[in-house]
DNA sequence: GCCCTGGCTGTGAGGGCGCTGAGAGCGGCT
DNA sequence: AGCCGCTCTCAGCGCCCTCACAGCCAGGGC
């Protein structure tokens, strides 16, 4: 199953910290990794910007130090791409000295902070650490439904002003939803979705969860916004029912 | 920019995206005005949170972009006093750097994203087009014939402001005759399309559920849009009967 | 007006689909 | 070890959908 409760702040476990370094210059990025595992961070590198896309999509970093000149794919590229997805990872782009771009151009293709080399070793991880620490705030939007409210990141679900707990599977099911209201969802795409791309089991339970999702999020209310499309599968109000 | 609401044939004209923008920082509030605007957003402008409420309340706003300090009555209180009158429009807040509120505050006053000064320009950019996005799913592929509406991903059908339950296959054959508007389609055409590609039974199964479909889209409302043409088939009037 | 053919519809059986309560398995926490 | 919460299976139940059937109606040709 999908481990949609990793990372989550309030989970506990102490999670190590990851960054991306994309840096074509070898001995650069060696240096780098070097330092920042020093420092208790776990880092990947790739020396291309079409690899450093592939690891920041495939992977959550908690940062990405990114180059602007890059083979195949330059930085900006690849920060907007990021960008284009949703993907708020913070970033920390380094320029070449002077180069043609500026820093303005950094910070409009979506970057979080700019550096520009030659850059001091110290500076970067200060910057970095600013980064991580008000790394909280890039965090995806809130899903709503008439008064349904679900926050992806802090895992938290409330219909009105009140707070609805969710076991994970449940919430993965309303998040489900929640991103495509108004459509019916078969029960084999729920399954693929919620459960397994390839499960195979019986879809009665997809009937069960939505059993439990409706006596938490729509009985208590005397709503119904969790609707059952005979033959068809379910569907959630965008109007919150 | 894209219009958000194409391919909605029935949506008439396209109607401007509308903006506002409550930031009392005049110069950054020209900005965004001026930005949003060459993106093809109709962007008004409020520089105090008392004007930016009761334009909020009067115009519909496809989104508000709303500061956290304000003038006469902060952007918490802005969003919180929307909610509270279950006005559910997407709120983007922009919090002040690193100011006496975080963003934990924002959500749970009911903004749907939240971003921390000073931010880059595409990433507002990009965040409020997630918003609107979500809140406007384009549901591009809805039938219409005259004021009959059918909507295949949200497995709903309507016509004029009345709601009309079908069961699936009625839906299936209702679906069939929309996307074939004002074409004549023999039993056995039918018989494959909706039933199965090589059906073996009475052909008055077609008959049988046109008579349901008549009682329900057609009969309450003193309509013919399903007619019947003797010795070939049905047709469903393009304009809706 | 009569007849024939094709279309319409009321009735009812049967079965599929969805809902729910009970409970077993599992893993985490104390 | 014991408890608790989460997940998922299973079986029973009830409703609604589907469809066959048969009798009735309407259109059209003569």
């Amino acid at each position: 199953m999908r481990p949609l409760s990793y990372g989550v702040p309030w989970a506990g476990q102490a999670r190590a910290v990851r960054i991306l370094v994309v840096e074509d210059e070898v001995r650069l990025a060696q240096a780098l990794q070097r330092g920042l595992r020093a420092e208790g961070f776990a880092v990947d590198i790739a020396h291309d910007g079409e690899t450093g896309l592939h690891l920041a999509r495939e992977a959550a970093y908690d940062a990405v130090v990114l180059d602007v000149m890059l083979p195949k794919l330059s930085g900006y590229r690849v920060c907007r791409a990021l960008r284009a997805e949703e993907n708020w990872v913070p970033v920390l782009m380094l320029s070449a000295k002077d180069g043609e771009y500026d820093q303005a151009d950094g910070l409009d293709v979506g970057a979080d902070d700019y550096l520009t080399k030659p850059f001091s070793y110290v500076v970067l991880v200060a910057r970095l650490r600013a980064l991580l620490r008000r790394s909280a705030p890039p965090r995806p939007p809130v899903l709503g439904a008439g008064d349904l409210r679900l926050d992806p990141a802090a895992h938290r679900v409330s219909r009105g002003q009140t707070q609805i707990a969710l076991t994970p599977r449940e919430f993965a099911l309303l998040e489900l939803f929640m991103r495509r209201p108004d459509e019916v969802l078969s029960k084999s795409e729920i399954l693929a979705h919620v459960w397994d791309a390839h499960y195979e089991g019986d879809p009665n339970v997809v009937e069960v969860y939505v059993g439990y999702l409706r006596r938490k999020i729509d009985a208590p209310f005397g709503r119904r916004a969790l609707q059952t499309v005979r033959g068809a599968g379910y569907r959630l109000a965008g109007n919150g029912g």
